[in-house]
DNA sequence: TGTGCATATATAGTAGACAATTTTGTTCGA
DNA sequence: TCGAACAAAATTGTCTACTATATATGCACA
């Protein structure tokens, strides 16, 4: 036999569900603001307690936004409702920091030719913009770690691809935090920053001339190093 | 001047965050029960209101269960607490099934070939025994839609790769309901269950014979093939 | 014209009660 | 001794009613 365990569904979790459908269905659209909690207890028939736990859950999970003594608003389905809460769980196990870089090369390296293909003019800017903060960055002796973050995620952009978009972020926001909390620091010893800022120019050159070959070579290459010293770091320190 | 809005944390976010430190601590383990609400709100110095909306945030997390009369237990973090939510918020979208597909391609391909490296005699047995499921479903005059997903699956595990993983049935958690709301029947019409059922076997094949380049090969050959038919119903349809 | 205050409305949080469910203990009969 | 039935305890599920705090807005007043 084949009997499935009988859960009874709770309250909230209904409650969760009809909003669901609401913004599936298109009735209620990113910005607009919900009934007030006591006027939602009293539509559904239950009571304000109810009510509060369905919106906790849905503001946790980045569907709503809860602006105490103005309202709940329903947030715009972007990156952050599905990225953080991937990072929020992956930062509990250890290390994955060597299938993340896995998975970002498998992915990094054909968004930057499908980059290559369709970027926009706009999308040449976006990314030489980073590349100039990125070598701000190198004169003024600093790191360029956010100018580094700011050109992957161009990139992933100028895939015009959304999916590709935020799955990029989760991993590239998820190793982030991941090296955070096992404190390596890929940035700050035995790098170049002049050969970083190189290596991103030639993907750059590659994306503006369409050459995706080129650009999946030199991404590629680009990914490298950084496994690279990140398996040096492994090795040193014994993690 | 740079000054940020001022948000005050609520009590809830920090019941939250104070548990997931517990987890990562280790503290918590998968399984572990949680001290009852009554007990946690006087730990807390909070009220048991605060604490339901902390705990049913985190179960719709999937971090934790919560069994009525029995108490709260630390969820394994597996898969599918990744898995839902994003799929949860991607099936909100529309138009969404080309891009899908698109990131289908890139990362299965890749992952398969991983696979065909890396493959353990248990996950050949387990590709195997899909493939035997999609064989009789075939002579049963069945879709074999599940099976496929099955044999999709154990290529991404057969990659030991637990991010691809995850992503993975991110994916095609998402096509699949995807395609169930805009009601498209990939598998109903146009298909030959027989191609399809052979198309598996080279990748299985190409598996166990350890040549990653062929079962990438197979792979993209059949995906294409599945997007030849999405395309054709997408124009048929003018959806 | 605005500045400041009162007020209405919203969320944030608390306290306490009772119902529903599950586990556990206990009694009693064969 | 075993087992079924019942009782008790513990826990989650839900409700009601209250206070505190935050925000927007209209109005009086200079």
């Amino acid at each position: 036999m084949d009997l499935k365990p009988i859960k009874t569904k709770k309250i909230y979790e209904e409650i969760i569900e009809q909003i669901r459908i609401l913004v599936i269905k298109g009735e209620l659209k990113s910005g607009d603001r919900l009934p007030s909690e006591r006027d939602l207890a009293v539509r559904f028939n239950v009571s304000r307690a109810s009510v509060r736990e369905a919106l906790s859950a849905l503001e946790m999970m980045g569907l709503v936004e809860i602006r105490s003594g103005e309202g709940t608003f329903i947030k715009e389905v972007n990156l952050d409702s599905v990225v953080t809460p991937l990072a929020w769980v992956l930062s509990m196990e250890k290390d994955i920091l060597i299938e993340l870089l896995e998975v970002r090369k498998m992915l990094e390296g054909q968004t930057v030719a499908l980059a290559a293909k369709r970027a926009a003019p706009e999308d040449l800017r976006e990314l030489a913009d980073a590349l100039k903060a990125m070598l701000d960055d190198m004169q003024m002796g600093r790191l360029g770690e956010e100018a580094d973050m700011r050109f992957h995620y161009a990139v992933a952009r100028a895939s015009k691809n959304k999916i590709l978009l935020r799955l990029m972020n989760a991993i590239s926001d998820t190793m982030h935090q991941s090296l955070k909390a096992s404190r390596v620091r890929l940035y700050e010893e035995n790098v170049s920053p002049e050969r970083l800022y190189k290596e991103h120019v030639f993907i750059l050159e590659a994306i503006t001339k369409q050459n995706d070959e080129d650009a999946r070579r030199y991404m590629l290459e680009h990914l490298a190093g950084v496994e690279e010293r990140l398996l040096r770091y492994y090795s040193s320190n014994e993690v």
